[in-house]
DNA sequence: CAAATATAATTGATACATCAATATTAATTA
DNA sequence: TAATTAATATTGATGTATCAATTATATTTG
């Protein structure tokens, strides 16, 4: 079962699609917004959608580290993305606010991580998309245990 | 179309793949060998069956930067995997050739990276890896265009 | 042949990834 | 309640990613 890359394997072209994946949607957004990244843009969008969640959740679910989390929130607060205050219940932890401008870049980039997400999967049908979701996970899992 | 993830496109998962893969694989490596990364051991495997590469050429195979091949190659050297030296025919080019430790150490962690691809990998049907791997084909042609 | 252009690689700047060690606070247990 | 353990986040060290600008050498063109 060769594959046509270089090692052979497909998780070689796993590593490839995702990376040309990013390019283009960084690419793209940053012709609307300047100063952000696609990682920064994630953030922002799941602080949006979960008020009131922690740094550790914040991190898994984007599947990042604790410690490049702290770092990606100390610069989006340098970049008036987000403000964080201290915890009152629990003051290991930190609440996580998107400012006036966080709010505007989402709407902002919304629509151009929606179109770059459309290309990407452009031309496939729902079965290839539902295939490829339910195979990649059966690769997590593997990995994970 | 949503999927089991935060954002709810199959491209999350995509990239939630590589990165529990690449976890295990450079753990399995590091219980080998002490001071190499999976990034470093491909570099060292497509040297191997590539003799005579250039950089750029090395840095397309990989899909990498070519910024990134150079600081890689210059921790390689650094660390006695690799011998660079100036091309005779062309002098913007430079040979790689790899040490008798780079050598020693892809015998030691080829069956390590047989091992980890075979777990990833483990449950799936040809015919699951072959979709998948035209499926992820199509998303690069996708963002390539 | 000289000037312009192209190619190979480097460098600087900035951001993210991962691991290990640490600090701080909270919860548990003796 | 004091001591231990657990949870949350930070920091330091090292490696990779990407873009833009630059250097050095080759090739092409006028």
């Amino acid at each position: 079962m060769r594959h046509n890359n270089p090692t052979g394997t497909v998780l070689y072209t796993i590593e490839q699609a995702i990376k040309e994946y990013r390019k283009i949607a960084q690419k793209n957004i940053l012709q609307i917004v300047k100063d952000i990244t696609i990682d920064q843009c994630l953030v922002l969008i799941i602080l949006n959608n979960n008020a009131e969640i922690s740094q550790n959740e914040l991190a898994n679910l984007v599947f990042k580290d604790n410690a490049s989390i702290t770092r990606m929130i100390e610069l989006m607060v340098k970049k008036e993305y987000l403000i964080r205050t201290i915890h009152q219940e629990d003051r290991r932890k930190f609440n996580l606010e998107i400012t006036e401008k966080g709010i505007k870049t989402i709407e902002l980039i919304e629509p151009i991580i929606q179109l770059n997400r459309e290309t990407a999967l452009n031309g496939l049908s729902l079965e290839e998309i539902t295939l490829l979701d339910k195979t990649l996970n059966k690769i997590i899992i593997n990995c994970k245990k």
